[in-house]
DNA sequence: GTGCTCCATTTTTTT
DNA sequence: AATGGAGCAC
């Protein structure tokens, strides 16, 4: 193995920011060259290692910032690791690729769209869109939609395009059934219609790259020499378009670094393949594997729970995480009568850990799921006064006014989007009913033409005579709205103009009602959010606006600073961590989710999932279960999950500090009812078992300089605690005392030789 | 062509 | 419980 050394320019006062890491976590920054996989167990420091690893790849001028390629999970992660890069190295870091896949290669994308016959300019279609695409295709096709759902035949297309499936083939190879058949007439089609309407699907932006490389090698090879360092995070989670195309841009140089876990594998629905991380050795010939075992933020308990959990899936590689924090405490079981119940507890803990422990909002997490548990908790969160933030859910983005009003600045960009122009055709009712845009869909398709080319000559069509006169109209709009934005009219008032011109406000000020005020509110929340775009760059561009938007991920909403409790699903808090963390729901076919008509659960994925949830925490962990709970309207009654029955007896306790009983009988109607929850007392197997390595080295600092950083206002992180900010100091030598303020712990004093405080900057 | 009312369907998880 | 679609009256 190499060793380290830093270059002797390094300017003085600059951090070493190689001491601060275990030896793992240093052989996987300083491993620069050659493929490099990095099995980083939860809360293992990954995003450090990712981030020094980047920052050490400038230093060590192995490359431009602007020749690495960094895919993160979120969008916001990258932002984040650019800001913490930023900080170590300097503003270049301002050119590095990084975001989610879908983001960088739409950004390829767009500079090459011409290459593969698309312009610049395309739409990208959410799944709604998609779906509404198939669901037309289907009507033409004389099929009952109710009968053969747009949603299953849009899965099938969209599995089939992640597996690189393509339309031709899937006819050749992939039919064993009607649907299948069905599938493949519509794939086609779909594909055509897409690209007729300049728009590509969520799928596309992975598979385009593809055909984009094949056909063009000269491409390929300028990609391939502009990333000449690779790095994928969470790659457990990517699908086998994902991994075809890193493999190609990884081809020339082979400096590719991946991290993953497979324990937290949680998106196979949509066609995550586990391989990828499995076979990555076979995969890349002299590649190095080095693993990240030692957690740094979780409790012993919370480890040893998560750890009893996650062994009992029989595919699952064998590890060992181990963490030198303290034992903790141990997992609390919530037992409640119904979901209200379950919120008001939840609720109820969260105010009494806040008078006892001072903890801050933004310290609890609220996991579940699926996103309608999240209703009741609001409700109850509301009634105690507690600030909470919903991630995930129905986005802001797809909220049908905001949807509408998208659409209109879309076909300002791409006319030719179909969809989006039907869309709004007619949104406000100006007019044009459905039996006139059957007549004009249907001359655009006997033509072989876009909607739009279309109904620039409509007076000549046989439609309707007074919507002849309307589509004019519309047409005549969305031109002029065009042109001013091409004379450089700015996007502020561009939106402005669409609300007044297409009379959409008009018409949201004379419903007059709740709902049309709510949606009047969120329309200029998303003015501001254009507004703020804008001012943001120099050259903002429409299209950028839109492109950037559509790939907004769920948890990029999420504020970690905002004084407020979070609520979300256990997907979406991938990559996260709290001090308190609640999982809500723990019942039988709700979590782990039952089989459903057509879709099996993998009851494997559902306990990695739970096992995610369980390693979120930091400190305090609450489990929570309901003997009933209303599902369509329906009182239902619920058994308790069998993960509760899996879990390691020794670390969780009821309210009262009770052992949880472990019964076998907890699907019979008699548990489920919930008749008999008595609770046994038996300390000796509620005693936290030590299963845990814990080597109890202390954490040393030593300021060569003699200069002591932790100074009144400076910044630090508490391996524990996290981020904050010292407010005051007293004593000296080793008693020396600060007292910090952390941001989701509050008030904390501390002895500065035995608190493991960081300064950051 | 518009808008209202009733009914059916939904609840995985997400880019 | 809530949304969206189909069918019907104006």
């Amino acid at each position: 193995m190499k060793t380290f050394s830093l270059p002797s320019e390094e300017p003085k006062g600059r951090p070493d920011f190689l001491s601060g890491l275990n030896k793992q976590q240093k052989q996987a920054v300083t491993h620069t060259d050659g493929p490099l996989l990095i099995v980083a167990g939860a809360g293992s420091g990954k995003t450090r290692v990712l981030t020094y690893r980047i920052a050490y790849l400038l230093q060590q001028y192995k490359a431009a910032p602007e020749q690495i390629l960094a895919l993160t999970f979120t969008n916001k992660a990258a932002r984040e690791m650019k800001e913490r890069i930023k900080n170590l190295i300097g503003d270049k870091a301002g050119k590095l690729w990084m975001g989610t896949f879908h983001s960088i290669f739409s950004k390829i994308l767009r500079f090459e769209a011409e290459k593969i016959g698309f312009g610049s300019d395309f739409t990208i279609y959410d799944t709604n869109d998609s779906q509404t695409v198939v669901k037309q295709i289907l009507q033409e096709l004389n099929y009952d939609t109710k009968e053969i759902k747009p949603k299953t035949i849009h899965n099938k297309i969209s599995d089939s395009k992640n597996q690189l499936i393509t339309a031709d083939t899937f006819k050749e190879k992939f039919i064993s059934s009607t649907l299948d058949d069905i599938t493949s007439r519509v794939y086609d089609i779909y594909n055509k219609r897409l690209k007729q309407s300049n728009a590509m699907d969520f799928d596309d932006l992975l598979v385009k790259p593809i055909e984009l490389f094949q056909q063009h090698p000269d491409v390929l090879e300028k990609y391939q020499d502009r990333f000449k360092y690779i790095m994928i995070d969470e790659y457990q989670d990517t699908n086998h378009a994902q991994y075809k195309v890193t493999k190609m841009l990884a081809d020339k140089y082979e400096n590719i670094c991946v991290v993953g876990d497979d324990a937290q594998s949680i998106y196979s629905f949509r066609g995550a393949d586990i391989s990828n991380i499995l076979n990555f050795k076979e995969d890349y010939e002299d590649s190095t594997q080095v693993p990240l075992e030692q957690n740094y933020r979780s409790t012993k308990a919370i480890l040893q729970c998560a750890d009893s959990i996650i062994k009992q899936n029989t595919q699952q590689l064998d590890k060992t995480l181990w963490t030198e924090q303290d034992y903790g405490e141990r997992i609390t079981l919530l037992e409640n009568f119904d979901e209200r119940d379950e919120a008001n507890r939840v609720a109820s803990h969260i105010q009494n850990l806040k008078m006892k422990h001072g903890y801050q909002n933004n310290a609890f997490a609220i996991l579940y799921r699926t996103n309608y548990q999240s209703r009741v908790f609001e409700e109850a969160l509301r009634r105690k006064d507690l600030a909470y933030q919903l991630v995930g859910g129905l986005s802001f983005y797809q909220r049908k006014e905001i949807k509408d009003v998208l659409a209109y600045l879309t076909l300002l960009v791409n006319p030719h989007d179909e969809t989006n122009l039907l869309r709004i055709i007619n949104e406000p009712s100006r007019g044009i009913g459905n039996k006139s845009i059957q007549d004009i869909l249907k001359q655009a398709r006997d033509e072989g033409r876009s909607v739009w080319n279309i109904i620039q000559r409509v007076e000549d069509l046989d439609v309707y005579k007074p919507a002849k006169k309307r589509v004019r109209e519309f047409v005549d709009m969305i031109d002029r709205l065009h042109n001013n934005l091409e004379n450089g009219e700015s996007l502020t008032d561009t939106v402005k103009a669409v609300l007044e011109q297409s009379g959409y406000m008009r018409a949201l000020v004379e419903e007059n009602s709740h709902e049309s005020m709510m949606r009047r509110d969120n329309i200029i929340e998303l003015q501001n959010a254009i507004s703020y775009f804008e001012k943001g760059k120099s050259n903002a561009s429409l299209s950028a606006f839109l492109q950037e938007i559509s790939l907004i991920t769920d948890q990029d909403k999420f504020d970690e600073d905002k004084p407020a409790i979070t609520l979300m699903t256990v997907h979406a808090s991938k990559g996260l961590e709290f001090p308190v963390v609640f999982i809500v729901g723990l019942e039988e076919n709700l979590f782990p989710m039952g089989a459903r008509n057509n879709f099996d659960v993998d009851i494997e994925e559902e306990r990695r999932l739970f096992y995610v949830a369980i390693t979120r925490a930091e400190e305090r962990l609450f489990f929570s279960h309901c003997r009933s709970r209303f599902k369509f309207g329906e009182e239902t009654r619920q058994a308790r999950s069998r993960f509760l029955e899996e879990v390691d007896s020794g670390v969780v306790q009821t309210e009262t500090g009770a052992s949880i009983s472990q019964k076998k009988d907890r699907f019979t109607d008699k548990s489920a009812g919930g008749s008999d929850y008595e609770v046994e007392y038996d300390w000796k197997q509620a005693q936290p078992k030590k299963t845990f390595k814990s080597p109890s080295a202390t954490i040393h600092y030593d300021y060569e300089d003699g200069e002591d950083p932790f100074q009144v206002g400076v910044k630090v992180v508490h391996g524990k605690f996290g981020p904050g900010k010292i407010i005051s100091r007293d004593g000296s030598g080793t008693d020396t005392r600060v007292v910090v303020f952390f941001k989701k712990r509050g008030q904390k004093k501390l002895m500065l030789r035995a608190a493991p405080l960081q300064v950051i900057d």
